[in-house]
DNA sequence: CGGCTCCGTTAGTGGCAACTTACCGTTCGT
DNA sequence: ACGAACGGTAAGTTGCCACTAACGGAGCCG
């Protein structure tokens, strides 16, 4: 998941696909600087982690973004958030409590 | 920023301080099996991205995770939440007037 | 059917970044 | 003031991954 968004060109066809609106591969290829190949792999990724759908229209494939995925990362944010600050307010306490 | 979270090791390093609590250089480097001059470049990196704050204690650097880093992550992530919804409403009405 | 387009896959290469080893500055204890 | 602990930095190596080039397959059109 934050594999997949690690990576510059990756978050590029996010973008692109996500102002955009859904599209092919080849025009995804004319509006990123990279090869199509390059394209592909990467929407693979995407795909593998959900970030990314995609639709057979003939011989060309329409790829979106796939709001599900995005829940995905807004969950776990939420929980790192919410933890972190638990955690902190403990330590807190603890080290307090070393003091006396 | 989210190439500072793209790496594993880096995230190891914030789920540690997170559920350990704040701790120094060394202890961190007991606790995530990498040497501890790669977790100071990691902690260098967090750092550029506003993930974790370091505070001098003697000799020792104590590091803990900073709220101001998750906060930027989760407002860009409603925002591109947001966006996508509108740029696919867009796009569904284009489609359909197309379609008349 | 034959050619064309569009896309995914494989093999191979180059570059970057993560890691370690070694070194040095800083600070505390004695 | 000296030694030790702690941590950041520099240099060097290795492994991984992003990218390209070449191939193969599936679907429209004549």
């Amino acid at each position: 998941m934050l594999d997949a968004l690690g990576d510059p060109t990756r978050r590029v066809i996010l973008e692109t696909l996500r102002t955009g609106g859904p599209c092919s591969v080849g025009v995804l290829a004319e509006r990123v600087p990279v090869s199509r190949p390059a394209i592909s792999q990467h929407l693979k990724v995407l795909g593998a982690v959900g970030l990314v759908r995609h639709e057979s229209r003939g011989t060309r494939n329409i790829y979106r973004v796939h709001q599900a995925g995005l829940g995905e990362l807004r969950s776990w944010l939420d929980q790192f958030w919410g933890d972190t600050l638990q955690a902190y307010a403990d330590h807190v306490r603890r080290t307090e409590e070393e003091r006396k």
